[in-house]
DNA sequence: GTTAGCACTCAAACGCATAGAGTGCTAACA
DNA sequence: TGTTAGCACTCTATGCGTTTGAGTGCTAAC
């Protein structure tokens, strides 16, 4: 069967009702509707071919019609190619980037502490749940190692990678070293590492490193271990969230034991790495994703529908923006959100670097 | 009116059968426990007294009892003092320590981790919701300073607090110092500062360090800048949370809307310092407070209860445990397991120091 | 002081009728 | 041939009266 231009438009119809409302929606209503000047016996007859379709069902025989995923996953490819379609722009409310613009403009330091931020910003703007990782480096080297004696026996070891990702380890080696010996450890070590990635760092370099700290080759040897430790991708993984109980504004997703599951997923934060998906390694530069309803490949989330976004902070250092919403999320909103926010963080980040 | 034993053991029975139940208690039920041979019309008559003591209430007329807060209270009082009352020890189940011991033995460097791992085991055991604090410091004072060079104007500050405290900030100072001027920088600021409390950094310090700092005052500027950030209370006080979602398994709490603000406490981590309560400056070892139902001092939790402690990490480094549950919370288990995880972590920090 | 008995209360569960939204089908119409 | 009015039918949600049962307070007897 066709889908031509009169059942598209129904359709869409239909979503869009469907996504003000939450209920269900009935020919009725449709024929209402300006732009559709027919009957309801007329529509109930399109409807029948779109649910033949696949393209929406009725909860109950004698209930509205509602879209299926494979529906919405039609109205939603449409949205992305095609950008200025006859839907109408999202309405009113919130300028999707005021607070936003504020606060990057702000520019923190605490790059994480900004990514918190811009996570409770996007929640309150969308009513969704959102969840944001920490940057994340593509092909990550080693910037440069700084020595510091803390005296009892322990050693901190500062580790700065390329995007100036920076991670602390303390360690215990047992007796302090000496000022002079420590700095000779230091040269030695950024002397052998710095620029190099994890994989570059090889049994002939660590040998030739042990042989050159001399007496100090366990101290080498224990700063070697925190440097694998600091390029271990789950640990350089935080994963931010905010607007969990934004799912209880949402009727069709109440069921207790789901929430409980869908909230605990993102208290727990196992499985958004799965829910973000991976950062595409050549990706364009606003690589928005769409997952509709059993297309989120974690469990708990079935139930919902995910819009994921990459963003680049320059320097090849880039993360994963997620938005959990119900089934009926205002896809145009959420797209047209996440894509003023990438362009305002890349004009940010840009900026400053040149 | 006198609360003689008769009536103290039907308030107990009570509690503890609605403990189990989480439903209103009547006096069948009471009449048919061991220790209790009294015909229902008897504990009836006690009832009405405790009643009229408001030690507990009829949700309606026609209802069993529940305890009120002053009954808890009472209990809760009885508990804390006398350890080995006639209260049955925390029936079976999970021994407290169990996974705690395999835990904690373990020795993280990352103190972080391990506080969070701890939450997540504490709720795992209770099946409460737990909160944890991350270590906050009595009186805290500056250990020492590093500085290194990031090329591209900007400078990586690490600065350490006394109980190995570490804080990173990246300073972007405008143009690159050298190598030479830089170790000079470093000198000047570890010689002037190190063993200081923040107080102690007055204005003729500062105008001394920038003196002494020549051309690079605007470095040491804002270097100095970022030592009053790391000494920031409210940033060196992250929490962790863990079993949110523990709450959807009791009936009690389950209207929706309170869930809702509760979990948004949860996450978005605002009032959660003021659930835990201050860390009393001389406070004894376990320092185990109970807060029960209106007492809790956060608005979203007075349908909870809350009992909190403190760990003690040596070298005067302390911080908070909490655990959120029902009003009808074991108290019992929670305070034993509470005590049991503190002695834990007191074995295990107390020795390595020596 | 304790207990049996009884009338009373109230929330929750149940059954049942009703309203209303919506459908599919058929037949008539342009 | 596409569109529409009409109608019988379906199914959920809502409201309402009834019943059930757990529990109470009071009184009188032991």
């Amino acid at each position: 069967m066709e889908l031509d231009d009169r059942k598209r438009k129904i359709l869409l119809a239909i979503i869009q009702n469907y996504q003000d409302t939450g209920e269900p929606v009935g020919s009725r209503t449709i024929s209402k509707m300006n732009d559709l000047n027919y009957s309801p016996a007329t529509i109930r007859n399109e409807m029948a071919d779109l649910e033949e379709m696949g393209l929406i069902v009725q909860p109950h025989t004698s209930a509205g019609r509602v879209p299926t995923d494979k529906g919405y996953r039609l109205y939603v490819d449409h949205l992305l190619t095609n950008e200025e379609t006859g839907l109408t722009a999202s309405e009113g409310g919130q300028l999707p980037g005021t607070h936003m613009e504020q606060l990057l403009s702000k520019r923190m330091d605490r790059v994480e502490e900004m990514l918190m931020r811009m996570a409770q910003v996007l929640a309150a703007n969308t009513q969704y749940t959102t969840m944001v990782t920490g940057p994340h480096y593509k092909q990550n080297k080693l910037k440069f190692i700084q020595l510091s004696a803390m005296g009892g026996g322990k050693l901190l070891a500062v580790i700065v990678l390329n995007g100036n990702i920076v991670k602390n380890n303390i360690l215990d080696i047992g007796s302090d070293i000496g000022q002079e010996a420590l700095s000779r450890l230091n040269f030695c070590l950024n002397n052998n590492l710095n620029g190099l990635s994890i994989e570059e760092i090889n049994l002939p370099l660590i040998t030739k490193i042990k042989d050159e700290a001399g007496e100090n080759a366990d101290a080498a040897a224990a700063v070697l271990d925190a440097v694998a430790a600091a390029f271990d991708k789950e640990d350089s993984m935080p994963v931010y969230t905010s607007g969990a109980t934004n799912i209880f504004k949402y009727p069709e997703l109440a069921d207790n034991e789901k929430i409980s599951n869908l909230i605990n997923v993102l208290e727990e934060k196992k499985e958004l790495g799965t829910a973000l998906g991976v950062v595409s390694p050549n990706g364009s530069k606003q690589d928005i994703q769409v997952y509709i309803g059993d297309e989120v490949p974690v469990e708990s989330m079935k139930d919902c529908s995910v819009v994921t976004a990459t963003y680049q902070m320059g320097d090849g250092v880039q993360g994963k923006i997620g938005i959990i919403g119900p089934r009926r999320m205002d896809y145009q909103k959420v797209v047209e959100t996440l894509k003023a926010t990438m362009n305002q963080l890349d004009g940010i980040f840009k900026k400053p670097e040149e």
